[in-house]
DNA sequence: TGATTCACTGACCGCGCGTTCAGCGCGGTG
DNA sequence: CACCGCGCTGAACGCGCGGTCAGTGAATCA
């Protein structure tokens, strides 16, 4: 297997990756259906387990990847050797790019928060899919820890923050995301920021 | 129809709903069968359908009346004639002991956010559970509207900082229920006034 | 006490899903 | 040209679900 083949295949994988987000972003996780994910990447229902053990590995593996993009963006704005809240800009602008580059993808990042189905799914969920989120509340936490550290920022508990920064940016992307409202990265970017560093208060 | 049959109506309408939380607290809303639901009830699937017209209604009743009840708290806690950060004091701990007092709902209370199933299901689902959440985000923007015009807190788009704020805060909140940590209610209420207050800035 | 009602039951039905696999056609080979 | 290998297909299968309804028995009535 050499280069004409592993093409194919990997071009294969992707569209039906990309169709299996988009069936889930129409119909949501639980009525996306293999024989829609199917016809919306143009291959017969078969083609797909050619591909993927069952329909847990096609969502986990579409998960992972999508997933694995977003913490590479994340990551090269953190790891610049900039000031606390240029970092914090990065970081804000780097997932709110991705979201709207890939508007797809929300619905599935909601979905596998919480693992569903019987315990055995659940533990291989829990397996795969939690630590994703896991280490994404931990870069991000540690970085918070550093800039305490630094007496950038107030101290508090790191990683509660982490979790109140994430899902309340996410909260504000997504709903920009699922309108049709073409409006800036910058704009969500900046009242995030001004929010988050310097409170509502006057 | 009168006082004894309705009691022991309402009552088995209760275990009902309260059982179904508890089954997709568990198993998550796609794996939640009507006989799990039946079996935790201690009732026959049948029975289900003498109280509910099907699936749907059932999910949507048990939303509904467990939001109401957290509507009231939030409204409550809002309504009282005190400063803004008094006020936000008092909601997030409204919302914070409500979840701690039905921590089965929460898995509810996520999967309903956004709608799944064909067309015709979604369109339902955003007519019925869309409103709830919009309503508590509507209210917690006009609070925040009423606190810039007095010139207590800075001047944004409320219905984004609404946003912000709920869903924030949410995360807390319920990364707080799903552990097993016994903590205080008061901690988390601390932290979080004192963030989005003063944010973190030094 | 026999008749009547009615909330409740759970075996049953049909459907729609994930999964399988015998077969098809096409490009390469001798 | 006949043959083969193989990526792909989609009809067919079985299972498990939501939903049904004839039957049951306890409470009530006359």
């Amino acid at each position: 297997m050499r280069s004409k083949e592993e093409v194919v295949q990997e071009f294969r994988i992707q569209s039906i990756q990309e169709a299996t987000m988009r069936v889930i972003a129409r119909k949501g996780m639980a009525a996306a259906t293999m024989q829609e994910i199917a016809d919306e990447a143009g291959v017969a229902k078969g083609t797909i387990y050619l591909y993927f053990r069952d329909r847990d590995e096609l969502v986990e593996k579409t998960f992972e990847s999508a997933m694995s993009q977003l913490h590479a963006r994340v990551d090269a704005a953190i790891e610049l050797d900039v000031p606390f809240d240029q970092k914090l800009r990065g970081m804000l602008g780097a997932v709110s790019t991705f979201f709207r580059e890939n508007r797809e993808f929300f619905r599935l990042y909601i979905s596998m928060r919480f693992p569903e189905g019987n315990a055995q799914q659940q533990r291989r969920q829990k397996r795969t899919c939690q630590p994703q989120y896991q280490t994404r509340v931990q870069r991000v936490a540690e970085e918070l820890q550093q800039a305490m550290d630094r007496g950038e920022i107030g101290v508090t508990d790191p990683r509660r923050l982490a979790l109140f920064i994430i899902e309340g940016s996410n909260a504000v992307i997504i709903d920009r995301v699922m309108s049709e409202a073409p409006s800036s990265v910058d704009d969500d970017v900046d009242f995030l920021t001004a929010t988050i560093l310097g409170g509502i208060k006057k």
